[in-house]
DNA sequence: TGTGCGTGCGAGAACGTTCTCGCACTTGAG
DNA sequence: CTCAAGTGCGAGAACGTTCTCGCACGCACA
């Protein structure tokens, strides 16, 4: 009885009374048409619950106002969840769609949903590049002539857009933070996920946001000259066993370090458990940083120091940046880099006296 | 020089020599083609770099292979985060993708944002429904005949289809192993996010989630009978401040609680930050539980007994399920409830026998 | 050699929009 | 009263696919 499919705006300009090019003028406001006219079509409309098909409309006009995201998911760096909630909210009040695709730093997947993404027409791309030994299929700063603008890592050739944040000098802080207390045995514990073979040698090989965070330590401890009497690297791939172990070698070495620094929050869980084990107390037996806050470190007791990026606004800017390019696509490369913050908080304390 | 757009499947028909029905028929598989002019197709299509344009498609074939999920974000939770990764990568693996909407439990906003993903033409909805007074735009088990699915949350009528979990067991579990440790007064921290003008006398105006946590709660003290004291009930919307005053207003009566069941993760911090000003040591003076378990909670010391939900099989139950009914429409409603478990860990011990 | 059937392919409609073009009618000025 | 300019509207093409229909050809069979 009823018709089963929505009503298109043939059925509107039928209502109405008009023909079908004129009905479209009147909804869209474009053309010339006459007042009576669209009140009448605008009626006619409102009664059969006409809504535009977003997917012909795109068609027609060849744009989408739809915007496609390739990250990775972490549920304990508290970075990038947030950082897509400001995604989605910015894009949404711009009048923009999400499309989100995971990947697990999978060169593979980040591959296909990108072409996925493409063939779905979107009107841009906003990538967290997983790292890739040679070159990449992100090659220019348009894909397929779509704009593109990097999340959280930039590139080594540096000439894609990227909005990222500047751990360098918030890994440098935290470092000088310790040393200024009197930590004179530093542990540095550096997550390497999706990096395979990775060692200290290439430090070329790490994603640039981990690279930052290396120099950035290694920066504050030449600073703190002769001053450093020990420094204890180690490197762990994917799993929380291989952290946790990681740790433990960090702890069992002749000369222990005093603080440790990690580079996210899973190797801050991680070193939480060997602690919480081996029953140190952090803030008096031990010190620990981490990197990126979350309301967690703060309900610890002590609550644990952090370097703290602007999660919000580096999501904020990402979507402002694509969609300046989408409207201008001819533009240089831009690269944003945002503010990071050290907060201290008690579990970065002075070293143990009997040290 | 080069043609500055995309090609299209009538360059590739052009290129093999053949008429634009051929190349289609060739590259989808579907009609009746030679053997070698497949092959010819295939060769042009390479050479060029086409790929469908999968709006057109879409437009033809009436459905988009994309779904749309209008979620809430949180970030202590740990459950809504961990979803929409486990529903974003199920979609992926059955071809699907996924448009994301935030709403922060703005029913306005879910609104909207149901209505946008129609007009893009989405073939189904997964919605995480935040909690409405009287009717909703979610009438039916479908919505302009596309397939609905709640998630995490279902409705007072109950007609439309839901993935949930069993929170009042869980909930009534962790009470009872509370009460079997000696607790006899036990406090209740309920968060009541998005739900103007709660009050304790109302729980048909809570949202399910949350209902059920109470009701497992207080079957729980039920059961204890009159081996409980005393309950102390607080209700906290939205801020943290409020949560923290509802905490220490618990904390300032006559005879308070030696034990805090947390209805999520945030009033666990609230929690965990005025234990930590009070000089309460967790376990020790006071225990506490909460719901969602999480990487940072195993990583305090003692560790944070939960509630644990099923997260990643939510997600992957609310896909298949919504899949399914994308290709049966006209199914009956249906209703999946997924086993929670409680995790018994060092925050829950035995009172302070000086109480 | 004619009839019939199967195979390969092309023409063209359709999906629901936007938007150009041109036609008919009104209006105003000379 | 005539003609130019302007106003309102309809016809139809276009976006890039899929898919129905029917045509032409070749082969087997009578």
């Amino acid at each position: 009885m009823q018709k089963p499919s929505a009503p298109t705006i043939a059925d509107v300009a039928a209502a109405a009374g008009v023909s079908l090019a004129t009905a479209s003028r009147a909804l869209a406001g474009y053309g010339r048409v006459a007042a009576t006219t669209v009140e009448r079509v605008r009626d006619a409309a409102d009664s059969l619950g006409y809504r535009p098909n977003e997917l012909a409309r795109s068609m027609r006009i060849g744009t989408t106002s739809t915007i496609g995201l390739v990250v990775i998911a972490d549920f304990t760096n508290a970075f990038f969840d947030r950082v897509t909630k400001s995604i989605v909210d910015t894009a949404r009040a711009h009048g923009y769609q999400v499309i989100i695709s995971n990947t697990d730093e999978e060169i593979s997947v980040e591959f296909a949903a990108v072409q996925t993404m493409l063939d779905k027409q979107v009107d841009g791309i906003l990538v967290v590049p997983s790292l890739h030994e040679n070159s990449n299929h992100l090659l220019s700063d348009q894909v397929n002539g779509k704009p593109v603008v990097l999340l959280d890592r930039y590139t080594h050739d540096r000439r894609l857009s990227s909005v990222t944040t500047d751990d360098r000098l918030g890994s440098r802080r935290s470092v000088d933070a310790a040393i200024a207390l009197g930590h004179r045995r530093l542990g540095f514990l550096i997550s390497t996920v999706g990096v395979d073979g990775f060692t200290d040698q290439q430090p070329e090989a790490m994603i640039s946001t981990v690279r930052e965070r290396v120099e950035g330590f290694r920066a504050g401890a030449l600073v703190g000259g002769e001053a450093v009497l020990s420094e204890h690297w180690r490197f762990a791939q994917d799993s929380a066993e291989a952290a946790e172990s990681a740790v433990a070698s960090m702890l069992d070495a002749e000369y222990p370090p005093t603080v440790v620094f990690c580079s996210n929050n899973d190797m801050l869980i991680a070193s939480l458990r060997v602690f919480a084990r081996r029953g140190l107390r952090v803030g008096r037996d031990i010190s620990i940083v981490t990197v990126d806050d979350s309301p967690w470190a703060s309900a610890f007791s002590p609550g644990i120091a952090v370097v703290a990026r602007p999660v919000e606004e580096v999501g904020e800017s990402a979507v402002r940046l694509l969609l300046e390019r989408i409207a201008q696509p001819t533009q240089e490369p831009v690269m944003i880099t945002l503010p990071t913050e050290f907060i201290a908080r008690g579990s970065l304390a002075a070293p143990p006296t009997s040290a």
